[in-house]
DNA sequence: TTTGGAAGCCAC
DNA sequence: AAACGTGGCTTCCAAA
C-alpha cells in the first residue's frame, strides 16, 4: 500500500492512498497532526505502508522529532536522480518541482542547495519549509501523485524493472536510515577523545596556538634545516630540502621516507600529529560532539557510485586512533559488522565467473586465489585489486596476465566496462545505477568534438595528442571500477535495509537498538547488551537476504566480520 | 578581503 | 613500492 503525503508546513498535511487501479480516486485525508496520522497508519498496517514523498531529508527529521519511525518510503527526488542517470542525464535537477516541470514540458528549476549543517542540531519540531521547487499555483499532492505515477511507469519500461525497483526501494530505505542515524548519533566519549589528544599533542592549547608537542617539533625541524620553516607549507619544505642538499620532488610522506636525514622522522611525526590536530582535534570535538553523541550528516547517494558522502564532520574518515572515543553507553554494546572482501565477491557474483565464484564461496577468497600465484596471497590480492582498479604500473602487468588466464569471465567483465568508458559509453551497476556520461571537455579532448561556441572562443588550445589517450584511459579506469563499486554499494544498501527491518523485531525492553554508523561496507549498531546476540543474528540473516535478493542462487558468499565490543577501536 | 585550486592525508 | 577507484577535509597560496 502506497500513500502519498505532503505537509502544509504547519504540522498538518494531506495524504492519499494510491490504489493500483484507482490511483486518483483513493481516499484523501486532510489532517491537523501529520505525524500523529502517519504514526496511526504505520501501526494500523503493521509497517507495510510505503510513504511516497518529495524528499526524505525534508520530511523525516520532523517525524523523528516526534519519536516516530517509519518502515518504508519512496523518495521521489532520489528515484528521479536514479532515473535521470539511467538515461544519461546524471546531475540534472531532481526535486519534485523539477520532475513535475519536465513532465509538463517546462524548464526544470534548479534544485535548492542544501545548507551545510554546522555541528549537532536539534531535530526540527515542524516540517521543513517546502523545498520542492513546484510553482506556487500547483497543488503539491496532485503533483506528487502525478510524478510518482510517471516514475513507476518509467521504471516498468526498463529492461530489468524489478531490479531497478529494488534499487529505488533500498535507496529510499537508506535515506530513512541516514536520518535515523543522524538522530541517534554515534556514542562518543568527549573525555576519552580529549585524553587521546592530550596524550599525543600535549594539553589543549588556549586560543588557537599550536599544541606543545607540535610547537616543539616545529622548532626542532627549523633547527635541523638551519632556517625558519613552516612545516605546514609544502613550498617552504621543498626549498628547505633543496637547501640541505636533499632535493625532493614532493613532500608526501612516502617521498620523504627515502631521504636519509635527521629532519625526516621529525617531519613525519609532525605531519601525523598535525593532521590529527587539524582534522579531529579539539575544534572538531567542540563542533561535532554534543551530549555524548557525534551526529554525522550523511548524503545518501552523494557519490556517483552510490556510496554515501557526508556534509561536514568527516564521518567517513574517522581515523583509527580517534575511534577509541566511540564507546557504548553503560549496559549497551556496539556491534560492528564488516563485509570482508566485498568488492572481489561482487565481481565474482556479477561476472558469472565460475572459478572466481568458487573462490568467493570461502571465507578468505584470496587463499584459493593464491594457488594461481605460487601460493603468494599478497600477490593474489594485488592482482585482484589491479583488475578492479585498473592498475597497470608496478608489478601489475604479469599478475593481470595470470588473472586473465585463470578468471577469464571476471576479467572480461571489468575489461568490457573499461572499454565502454574509454569509448564514452555508459556503464551500470547490477541494479541499474548508471555512471555519468563523459563531460563535454572529455569529448573534446578524446573525440576532438568541437568546443562549444562561447563568446567566440572557438579555438581550443593546442592539446597534447597524448591527452586524448590519457583521458580515455582514465575514464576507462573509472567505469571499470564503477560496475564493481556501485554494485558493492547496493549490496550494502540492501543489507542495511534488511538489518533495519530485522531490528524492529527485537525485544526493546532494555532500550531500542539503533543503527549508528555506516561506512561503505561496514555497519555499526548500538544495542542493549541483553540483545547483543540476537542483533548478531539479525546481521547474519540480513547479509544472507542481501545475497539472495541481489544474486539469487549463487555460490558466492558475503561473510561478515562481526565484533561485539565496548569500544569501536577494538572492532 | 574573499575564493578556489593544489597539495596532502584520512577513510573505504 | 607508490601513475590505482570513490570521496572529505584542512592548509597554503595565488588570483580576483
Amino acid at each position: 500500500m502506497r500513500i502519498a503525503v505532503v505537509s502544509d508546513g504547519r504540522g498538518g498535511g494531506r495524504l492519499r492512498a494510491l490504489g493500483s487501479a484507482t490511483e486518483a480516486g483513493g481516499s484523501l485525508w486532510r489532517v491537523g497532526d501529520l505525524a500523529g496520522a502517519i504514526a496511526d497508519y504505520e501501526e494500523h498496517t503493521g509497517g507495510r505502508a510505503r510513504w511516497v514523498w518529495a524528499s526524505t531529508e525534508e520530511f523525516y527529521p520532523a517525524l523523528m522529532g516526534h519519536s516516530l519511525r517509519i518502515s518504508r518510503c519512496h523518495d521521489v527526488a532520489l528515484v528521479e536522480s536514479l532515473l535521470l542517470a539511467y538515461h544519461g542525464r546524471f546531475g540534472e535537477p531532481r526535486s519534485l518541482g523539477a520532475a513535475w516541470a519536465r513532465l509538463h514540458g517546462r524548464e526544470a528549476p534548479p534544485d535548492p542547495q542544501q545548507r551545510a549543517g554546522e555541528g549537532a542540531e536539534p531535530p526540527p519540531a515542524l516540517f521543513e519549509p517546502d523545498l520542492s521547487t513546484l510553482p506556487p499555483d500547483v497543488d503539491r499532492l496532485t503533483a506528487l501523485i502525478e510524478v510518482h505515477a510517471d516514475q513507476q511507469r518509467r521504471i516498468a519500461e526498463l529492461p530489468h524493472p524489478s531490479r531497478f525497483a529494488l534499487l529505488c526501494a533500498v535507496e529510499s530505505a537508506g535515506a530513512l536510515a541516514a536520518v535515523e542515524m543522524a538522530h541517534a548519533g554515534v556514542p562518543w566519549r568527549a573525555d576519552v577523545h580529549d585524553a587521546v589528544l592530550s596524550e599525543q599533542l600535549g594539553p589543549r592549547p588556549s586560543g588557537g596556538t599550536r599544541p606543545r608537542v607540535l610547537a616543539d617539533l616545529a622548532e626542532r625541524i627549523s633547527a635541523e634545516f638551519g632556517r625558519e620553516v613552516n612545516p605546514d607549507s609544502p613550498a617552504q619544505l621543498l626549498k628547505a630540502f633543496a637547501g640541505i642538499g636533499h632535493p625532493v620532488e614532493s613532500t608526501r610522506s612516502w617521498a620523504l621516507e627515502r631521504v636519509d636525514h635527521a629532519v625526516v622522522p621529525l617531519l613525519l611525526r609532525y605531519k601525523e600529529l598535525s593532521r590529527l590536530h587539524a582534522a579531529n582535534g579539539w575544534a572538531w570535538l567542540d563542533t561535532w560532539v554534543s551530549h555524548g553523541r557525534f551526529r554525522p550528516d550523511y548524503v545518501v547517494g552523494g557519490v556517483v557510485s552510490g556510496r554515501w558522502a557526508t556534509r561536514g564532520g568527516g564521518a567517513l574518515q574517522i581515523p583509527k586512533v580517534v575511534r577509541r572515543a566511540v564507546v557504548a553507553d553503560p549496559d549497551w554494546t556496539l556491534v560492528a559488522a564488516d563485509a570482508g572482501q566485498l568488492e572481489p565477491r561482487i565481481l565474482a557474483a556479477v561476472s558469472g565467473d565460475t572459478a572466481l565464484a568458487a573462490a568467493a564461496g570461502t571465507d578468505d577468497m584470496y587463499a584459493p586465489l593464491a594457488e594461481s600465484f605460487g601460493g603468494d596471497r599478497q600477490r593474489a590480492k594485488i592482482a585482484m585489486l589491479s583488475a578492479m582498479y585498473g592498475q597497470t604500473g608496478g608489478d601489475a602487468a604479469p599478475l593481470l596476465r595470470t588473472m586473465r588466464r585463470v578468471y577469464p569471465r571476471a576479467m572480461a567483465y571489468v575489461d568490457d566496462a573499461a572499454r565502454a568508458g574509454e569509448e564514452g559509453r555508459l556503464v551500470r551497476s547490477w541494479l541499474g545505477r548508471t555512471c555519468p556520461p563523459p563531460s563535454r571537455m572529455w569529448r573534446r579532448i578524446v573525440f576532438g568534438d568541437a568546443a562549444p561556441a562561447e563568446g567566440g572562443a572557438e579555438t581550443a588550445p593546442a592539446a597534447d595528442p597524448r591527452d586524448g589517450e590519457r583521458q580515455a584511459r582514465s575514464r576507462g579506469r573509472f567505469t571499470r571500477n564503477f560496475v564493481i563499486q556501485a554494485t558493492a554499494a547496493e549490496w550494502a544498501l540492501v543489507f542495511m535495509a534488511a538489518v533495519r527491518r530485522h531490528l524492529t523485531g527485537l525485544d526493546t525492553a532494555h532500550g531500542v537498538p539503533q543503527l549508528v554508523f555506516f561506512q561503505h561496507d561496514e555497519l555499526v549498531l548500538h544495542v542493549p547488551r541483553a540483545i547483543a546476540d540476537s542483533s548478531v543474528e539479525c546481521l547474519r540473516a540480513a547479509a544472507d537476504e542481501a545475497r539472495t535478493l541481489l544474486f539469487g542462487a549463487t555460490p558466492v558468499r558475503f561473510p561478515l566480520d562481526i565484533a561485539v565490543v565496548e569500544c569501536y577501536a577494538d572492532a
